[in-house]
DNA sequence: TAACGATACGGAGCAATGTTCCGCTTGGCA
DNA sequence: TGCCAAGCGGAACATTGCTCCGTATCGTTA
């Protein structure tokens, strides 16, 4: 019970080379699973992809959070870093909340129902919740920041409050073309102008 | 007040007096239950509240969603009926949207983990979906176009669409203290004024 | 009131899916 | 080459939605 190095990437020299194989085989057999029948798949599902047994699976990933989260990790990364990158660019913190947050919706909709499941309760999906957000709120939190120091915003909200909110008007998006999630978010960031 | 019908109306007559007790056996048992562990209770649990068998509760609610209907169904209807009767009290339609949108905001965040269920893409629960659906979008609409009609706010956005949000923005407000849906609703209801 | 057919009931059982367990295989080192 | 811990496969277990069917009950009719 005290593998130290599990997960985090550096001490890839202890492992033996079948195992760094199938964590590659399966990395990428869960990133076509999920485009195709989104993040929800069938945990046998991807296994079968990879050609490899249930037991290979949860050994690398002891649950699917940790699977979707080293699946997506790069592209929250990405997202993160944009974010000082746009507001540095833009003369209007409001503006740069917007684009940002509009990154973040893009990222969200091209994923075949992450959104729900960063929503679900099951415990199994906490750890993913919280290494997104984790990742993301603070980002959020500067943008926000800048804004209300504008004066471009109303103050009170909490980054982590916005957060949830742009990820729960994201779910069921990519399924139902008659919703538009991004349209949607965009008039929740107007609102935030508005005194409440 | 009474016996009037279930589901599909006119032949109540022709049940027998056990599976009429037993309805509402299943009723009471479900509201209780959906208070207690929310509306994505296993239908055994519920079954058991009841002192009922599996059986029973399928023969009585083919799906989950149609007891789920049947539990909540008097609340939709108040809802959806209190929309023409706030668009009269009002002098302001955007004002009597926001109110009617509590109303539904209420009614949602009280109700552990419907708003989810309502999302849900699961086939089963597309009843329900509909149902409740069917019942508030005409409602909204209403509002939604004499608020358009006062110059209130940006025309664009389908009745529809704006339940969905407003349900989406819902999503586990009831479990976590830190995430307030009124306000985020309202906050989307305000960006409604402004041009996008 | 007794019998009988339609109606309703109970719960075992099936299917899908997440997760664990354990005997077998194999990579890498001595 | 031989050893053994690391790694593997997949059967098995648990949960949960839903179905099926033998049995019990209701209500009507003789």
């Amino acid at each position: 019970m005290s593998d130290a190095d599990e997960g985090t990437a550096q001490m890839t020299r202890s492992k033996r080379a079948d195992a760094r194989r199938n964590e590659k085989t399966l990395l990428d057999a869960a990133a076509a699973v999920f485009v195709a029948s989104g993040v929800e798949a069938p945990v046998r599902d991807i296994a079968a992809k990879a050609g490899v047994g249930m037991g290979t699976i949860y050994r690398h990933f002891p649950t699917r959070a940790d699977l979707i989260i080293a699946v997506y990790q790069h592209q929250v990364d990405a997202c993160a870093e944009a974010g000082p990158a746009l507001l540095a660019r833009s003369d209007s913190p409001h503006a740069a909340l917007g684009q940002w947050i509009n990154l973040f919706v893009d990222f969200l909709v091209t994923k075949h129902g992450l959104a729900a499941v960063l929503r679900s309760d099951n415990a199994a999906f906490n750890a993913l919740h919280t290494s997104f957000l984790d990742r993301l709120v603070p980002v959020c939190a500067v943008l926000m920041e800048a804004a209300e120091a504008a004066g471009e915003i109303q103050p009170g909200l909490g980054a982590l409050e916005l957060m949830h909110a742009v990820g729960n008007l994201c779910i069921g998006a990519e399924k139902n073309p008659n919703y538009n999630a991004r349209r949607l978010v965009r008039i929740l960031i107007a609102g935030l102008k508005e005194p409440h």
